[in-house]
DNA sequence: GAGTTTGAAACT
DNA sequence: CAGTTTCAAACTC
């Protein structure tokens, strides 16, 4: 992503081009600071040289993207009071923010070289630290650097945010770090649009480049947009991709609308965000959902695009169960919420409506085949058929994984106990439970339990099914080819249900049993352990068992109205998906989220199979070509052997003499991506 | 809705 | 690693 292309944004060499444009003009117009000439660009390149290496580059590794992020998100505290009016009681507004937002990080235990920052010395020279970075990037950054200097310009401004009132020429330099900001922007908006007319189906690339760029100066795009500081209320908001992710679109739309002369309102620019062109939907779609309101406070500004849109409205809730794992840096990555799509599937309504509501599917499977075939045409395609029994069982599955709430009352929804943190989501208010800390006021609480679990047993998380539709090759080079291929991991344990409620993960599921199980007297309708499988003759069960999952979603399914067309292009799990585990699902699906893996290449280190993009295993948008699929890149967190790393994985197996193997029930042609259960790095630090 | 059953998760 | 306990969902009435 960051391309030496971008030097060309550097203040001295373009910045007039960009004044010069009608939207640079509007959006000056709307500014109450003056344009700050970019001479001013020699005083800040020279405040280099005041800074030691190590205030620059306090701690690079640790500095992950993450940490960045925060930093981002400091940032945004700064952006608005300044733009706003940089007068001393503004800035005081600005320097509590971000103090709260400090504290609020500062709670975060891997958050090292933020301490670091907090206690830096250079507090007492904070102008002079925040520009310098970025002139170090647009000036001196080489190509394949995978240090990102915005790590360092946020920190530095996000200290400059807590320093002391600033004298005139700070105020002044701060007008003009704004324009730069507005113009990187304008550049990006420019690259999206030029995007949008010739590629067109680089919108998840580009969405999230002009995410990266645009968070930075976001708040004065933001701020046109409503004539005041929203971004202040939304100082309880931890995680950057909620920003990151957010005012993109708004900011996005903001500058579409003032470059076309339309002055219209918020909400109607928040309108045409999900307008643009179907694919874009759900592409937008799935950068929103993204978008964790970790606070009341952050919801706050989601509740005033709520009475404008209602579609915002929906993502906000979803948006708000997700837990923002890239805080935690090296957590595992979390396949639970892997979508669980099944080709050409389009989101049963329950599903979507369980979407809507902030429901979730079933976390528990994921599905790992993609139809290469499949055209973006077929989006959403019409999933009318469900008579055939093996609709019957997708449709089963996708009902039964649409709800995920939970009732706990001991284990403080801070075990696996709990559905909800064993998908690694937050609880929201449908659930039940008490004394939960299961919420994003306990993230830390949240992020360490999952650390404890996660280092007992690296699996915890992860998937417990793997699903593959088609061409399942195990370890063995034997191929499955039917629905009962999908497997759960460790198998089954059940004596009293044979396998015939949903007591029985297996079931539950929607999997057959396998030699994984240990199960007794098995009758799985999904397929047996013995090798039995009760496919279509079964019919009474597996009505039952629609039957029962209808029930459990009867309740949340909502008015026609309340459908998301963009959302039915979409896995709700992967929508609800943790970013950084999106971004290290880049590594297994390479090929789908290519896209994504070219935006963010910051997220982390070791970037290159680690993105913060968000993958989309949904091949609906990014088709996975047959000659593709099959090349799997050996993360060294997947192993395409089901060898487990964790003693508590014992019964993990390929099932290489599965008894399904030769069923003949045809599912859709789909390509396995994934082979087997990926060995997730441990939380554990080395 | 209360009570029971069930099996996974956690614990020893 | 096996046995036991705890837990919450699933189920039944």
């Amino acid at each position: 992503m960051d391309t030496p292309d971008k030097t060309h944004l550097t203040p001295t060499s373009n910045l007039s081009k960009f004044e010069d444009s009608p939207v640079f003009k509007y959006i000056d117009s709307l500014s109450p600071i003056e344009l700050a000439k970019s001479k001013q660009t020699d005083n800040v390149f020279s405040s280099v040289a005041f800074l030691s290496p190590s205030s620059l580059f306090p701690s690079p590794q640790i500095s992950s993207h993450r940490e960045s992020r925060f930093s981002v998100k400091r940032h945004h505290f700064l952006s608005p009071s300044n733009s706003k009016a940089p007068q001393s009681d503004h800035e005081s507004n600005a320097s509590e923010g971000a103090s709260k937002a400090d504290e609020h990080l500062g709670c975060l235990k891997n958050d090292c070289s933020y301490k670091g920052i907090s206690s830096d010395p250079l507090n007492d020279q904070p102008v002079l630290a925040t520009e310098s970075p970025r002139t170090l990037k647009y000036d001196c950054k080489s190509l394949g650097d995978s240090f990102d200097p915005r790590d360092e310009i946020l920190k530095n401004t996000s200290v400059g945010v807590a320093g002391e009132e600033r004298s005139p020429f700070q105020r002044n330099r701060d007008g003009w770090e704004k324009r730069q900001l507005q113009e990187r922007d304008l550049g990006k908006i420019c690259s999206v649009k030029q995007i949008e007319e010739s590629a067109g189906i680089d919108w998840v690339a580009a969405l999230s480049d002009v995410a990266d760029m645009l968070t930075m100066g976001s708040s004065i795009i933001h701020e046109n947009t409503d004539g005041q500081d929203q971004r202040t209320a939304d100082s309880g908001t931890t995680s950057f991709m909620s920003t990151i992710m957010q005012f993109p679109l708004d900011n996005a739309n903001n500058l579409e609308n003032a470059e076309s002369g339309d002055p219209s309102g918020s909400c109607k620019q928040n309108e045409s965000a999900v307008s643009v062109t179907d694919r874009t939907r759900g592409i937008l779609s799935t950068c929103l959902l993204d978008k964790l309101v970790v606070s009341d406070s952050g919801l706050k500004k989601d509740d005033k695009e709520e009475n404008c849109n209602q579609s915002s409205h929906q993502q906000v809730s979803i948006r708000r169960r997700c837990l923002v794992f890239e805080k935690s840096p090296g957590f595992g990555l979390h396949l639970n919420s892997l979508p669980n799509i099944t080709k050409g599937q389009s989101l049963s309504k329950s599903t979507l409506s369980s979407m809507d509501k902030g429901e979730v599917p079933d976390n528990k499977i994921a599905v790992i085949a993609e139809n290469s075939s499949e055209t973006p045409a077929t989006f959403g395609g019409n999933e009318s058929d469900h008579s055939s029994p093996e609709k019957k069982r997708q449709k089963f599955v996708e009902e039964s994984a649409a709800c995920k709430r939970c009732n706990c009352k001991r284990s403080k929804c801070l075990k696996l106990y709990c559905d909800c943190f064993a998908a690694g989501l937050y609880c929201i208010e449908p659930c039940a439970c008490q004394d939960c800390f299961n919420k994003p006021i306990h993230e830390n609480v949240v992020l360490e339990t999952r650390r404890q679990i996660e280092s007992r047993n690296p699996l915890a998380f992860a998937p417990k099914v793997i699903r593959s539709t088609d061409g399942v090759s195990d370890s063995l080079g034997e191929t499955n080819k039917t629905p009962a291929s999908s497997r759960h991991k460790r198998g089954c344990n059940c004596k009293r249900s044979s396998c015939l409620k949903k007591y029985c993960e297996c079931f539950q599921a929607g999997v057959g049993c396998s030699l994984s199980c240990r199960c007794e007297g098995c009758k799985n309708s999904f397929g047996r352990k013995d090798g039995g499988y009760e496919s279509e003759s079964d019919g009474d069960n597996l009505e039952a068992c629609e039957r029962n999952a209808s029930e459990k979603n009867s309740e949340i399914v909502i008015s026609k109205g309340q459908e998301h067309p963009h959302l039915s292009v979409l896995s709700p799990d992967i929508s609800r998906l943790p970013f950084a585990y999106r971004g290290k699902l880049a590594a297994f699906f390479p090929h789908s989220i290519k896209p994504s893996l070219q935006l963010c290449s910051t997220q982390e280190q070791g970037s290159s199979d680690s993105s913060s993009c968000q993958p989309r295993s949904d091949s609906n948008l990014h088709g996975i070509p047959e000659n593709e699929t099959t090349e799997i890149p050996k993360h060294k967190g997947l192993t395409l052997v089901s060898k487990p790393t964790s003693p508590n994985c014992k019964r993990v197996s390929s099932t290489p003499n599965h008894p399904c193997t030769s069923s003949s029930l045809a599912w859709r042609s789909r390509k396995l991506v994934l082979r087997s259960i990926p060995s997730f790095p441990s939380l554990a630090p080395p």
